[in-house]
DNA sequence: GAGAGGTTGCGTCATAGTCT
DNA sequence: AGACTATGACGCAACCTCTC
C-alpha cells in the first residue's frame, strides 16, 4: 500500500518490520513504507520551522480509523518533519494534500517524541456509536435461519414459483419473498399491487398487476424500471463493497504497523530500564 | 500430476446508520 | 418515511502451496 502512515516511535531505529504480515502477503510486495522512528530525520523546507502532525487515528473523519477527540499534535524540532499523505486514504494529514516526503536517515539524530503518547490514540480508536454497533449482534437472515433448520430447499421452492409471476418476471434464484408479503400487499386505483420483496439487495418494493384469471404479472414499463433500479443499486453496492474492503485492508495494515511500532517502543523501554538498573547498581556499589 | 486445504478478491444480500 | 450508504456475512472462483 502506498503512502501508509507510520507513527513516530522510540524504537531501535531501523525499518519497522511487520510481525503480523505473513510471508508472501501484500505487505511484502507493497512499496517501501515511510518509517518514522526516533533515528530517522526528515527534512523540512526552510520556510516551515515546524509542522503539525496528526496521528493515524483521526477524529470525526469518515473513516474506519477514528478517535474520540484527542488529535495528537507534535511540534517537531527545527529540521525535523513528518509529511505523510495519501489522497482518499482513511488516513489523513492536517491538510490532506501533503505530498512532499524526504527522508534522511541519520543514525545519530534523535527525534523528540515529547508529548506524543502513542497510547492515547490507541484506546479511543472508535466512536461510541461504532463501539455500540459492534456490540450489536446481527439478526440472522431468513436464508440463514432456513439453512439452520435444514429448510433451504423449501426456500428454494418458494423462490420464483409464485403463481403466474414466472410468466412475466424472470426471478433470480436469490429472490425470496418475505413472510410479510400478503399483509403488505396494497392495491392502488390503477389496479397495481405493491409488495415488499426481500433478497434483492436490501429489499425492494415491487409493483405488479393481476389479470382476469387472478394471475400476477408485472407490466412491461414497470418491470424495466424495476430492473434498471436494481442494476443501479447493485452497481453502487459493488463499488461500495470494493471501497469498504479497501478501507478495511488499510485499517488492518495500520493496526499492524502500530503493533510493530509499539513493539519497538516496548523493546527500547526494556533496554532503557535495563541500562538504568545497571547504572543504579554501579553507583550503589561505589 | 491430482487433489486437499488455505488465501484472496469479488459480487451479492441483509441491515444498521445517515441523509434528505 | 423512504432513499442511500457502509459494512458484516456468505458463497464462489481463482490461485497457491503441500502432500501423496
Amino acid at each position: 500500500m502506498d503512502g501508509m502512515v507510520e507513527e513516530n516511535g522510540t524504537g531501535s531505529g531501523t525499518n519497522v518490520s511487520d510481525p503480523l504480515s505473513s510471508p508472501g502477503s501484500s505487505a511484502n510486495t507493497a512499496p517501501p513504507h515511510v518509517v518514522v522512528t526516533s533515528i530517522v530525520q526528515l527534512t523540512l523546507p526552510a520556510q516551515a520551522p515546524s509542522a503539525q502532525v496528526q496521528s493515524v487515528i483521526q477524529p470525526n473523519q469518515q473513516s474506519v480509523i477514528q478517535t474520540a477527540s484527542n488529535i495528537q499534535s507534535v511540534q517537531l524540532p527545527k529540521g525535523n518533519v513528518i509529511l505523510v499523505s495519501k489522497p482518499n486514504s482513511v488516513i489523513h494529514t492536517t491538510q490532506g494534500t501533503l505530498q512532499t516526503l524526504q527522508i534522511k536517515p541519520e543514525p545519530n539524530s534523535v527525534v523528540s517524541t515529547q508529548g506524543q503518547s502513542s497510547d492515547d490514540s490507541g484506546s479511543d480508536d472508535e466512536s461510541p456509536k461504532r463501539k455500540y454497533r459492534e456490540m450489536l449482534t446481527r439478526r440472522p437472515s431468513y436464508r440463514k435461519i432456513l439453512n439452520d433448520l435444514g429448510g433451504a430447499e423449501i426456500a428454494e421452492n418458494r423462490m420464483g414459483t409464485k403463481p403466474g409471476l414466472e410468466n412475466e418476471v424472470s426471478l433470480s434464484s436469490s429472490l425470496s419473498f418475505a413472510p410479510v408479503i400478503p399483509a403488505g400487499t396494497i392495491q392502488t386505483d390503477s389496479g397495481l399491487h405493491t409488495l415488499a420483496v426481500s433478497g434483492t439487495g436490501g429489499g425492494a418494493i415491487v409493483q405488479y398487476a393481476t389479470n382476469q384469471d387472478g394471475q400476477f404479472y408485472v407490466p412491461g414499463p414497470i418491470l424495466e424500471d424495476q430492473t434498471r433500479k436494481r442494476e443501479l443499486r447493485l452497481l453502487k453496492n459493488r463499488e461500495a463493497a470494493r471501497e469498504c474492503r479497501r478501507k478495511k485492508k488499510e485499517y488492518i495494515k495500520c493496526l499492524e504497523n502500530r503493533v510493530a511500532v509499539l513493539e519497538n517502543q516496548n523493546k527500547a523501554l526494556i533496554e532503557e530500564l535495563k541500562s538504568l538498573k545497571e547504572l543504579y547498581c554501579q553507583q550503589k556499589t561505589e
